[in-house]
DNA sequence: TGATAATAGGGTTAAAATAGTCCTGTTTAA
DNA sequence: TTAAACAGGACTATTTTAACCCTATTATCA
């Protein structure tokens, strides 16, 4: 229970590389994924929801690639996940009601609601840039 | 991402049941189930890893059943977390180094691994007795 | 003492979510 | 106009979760 997915890590690895690199480089997908060992292919479907979030931006073409798309204190862990997860779900119920059986007749509910609040925020409060110099310090 | 799982609330369910039942009275899983809508057999499960883990405790045999091990501001919802998924990994090289193929030049791990640390502490924090209050508040 | 109602738990199957691949299209530098 | 890169839909494979089945054990009670 409560594991982050393997795309996530990706993209969180991706943005810090993107960061590493300044703000102005353009990066492939290629290099990425060669850099770092994982997928071309996969690590691409990260970029791509990246992208459409504005964390990242993309040039098209032969010299194209990935930027980063904000600066690294305006991007914060909470983004990524958003990004490529979509809107965080603790309960199943949070994605559609008539996801869970016994819906009308939960109490707990408030209760898990506040609790994934309380995790967003959690997320929320590392930037980019807080996370680098975590690493670097 | 990070969503609970069906097993862990049925098992909160559970709990919180057995709880307004009190601490003496034993309460059959088929009961339960009835009473709040799901799969005897699954949540015959689910008792039993809380009652592994001292959460509940059973009466075998005919007019068995099951009921609280410890009183409900001694039992916190990571203790049902645990007792029913195991301890928490929030990153796979949590379950076994080479469960992650960068395992080596990976540089998020630490804050990963503080992030899961701060998500214990927030499950910690509540207990089915508060837990109770909260819903009849 | 035998029938019965319950927990205990191993093993299997079904369903869902995640991870990964493939393929086709579009863009643009050279 | 070729080639290198992003864009993205569709598909497949793998893994995890959920559910079910079946047998054993325990203990009440007629
Ligand atoms: S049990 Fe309650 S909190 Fe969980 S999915 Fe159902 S309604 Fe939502
Ligand atoms: S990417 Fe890093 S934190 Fe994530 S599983 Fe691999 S080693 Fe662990």
């Amino acid at each position: 229970m409560l594991q982050v997915s393997r795309k996530f890590e990706y993209g969180l690895h991706a943005v810090t590389y993107l960061a590493t690199k300044g703000l102005g480089r353009v990066v492939t997908v290629k290099e990425m994924a060669d850099e770092m060992g994982f997928s071309q292919e996969f690590l691409s479907k990260a970029m791509q929801s990246l992208k459409r979030a504005g964390i990242a931006a993309s040039v098209q073409g032969v010299k194209g690639g990935y930027m980063l798309g904000k600066s690294t204190d305006a991007i914060t862990v909470a983004d990524i996940a958003i990004a490529i997860e979509g809107e965080p779900h603790l309960v199943r119920c949070g994605v559609k009601a008539d996801r869970c059986e016994i819906f009308s007749s939960c109490h707990h509910r408030g209760y898990m609601n506040t609790l994934q609040h309380k995790i967003q925020v959690l997320l929320a409060a590392t930037t980019v840039h807080s996370l680098l110099k975590e690493v670097a310090g």
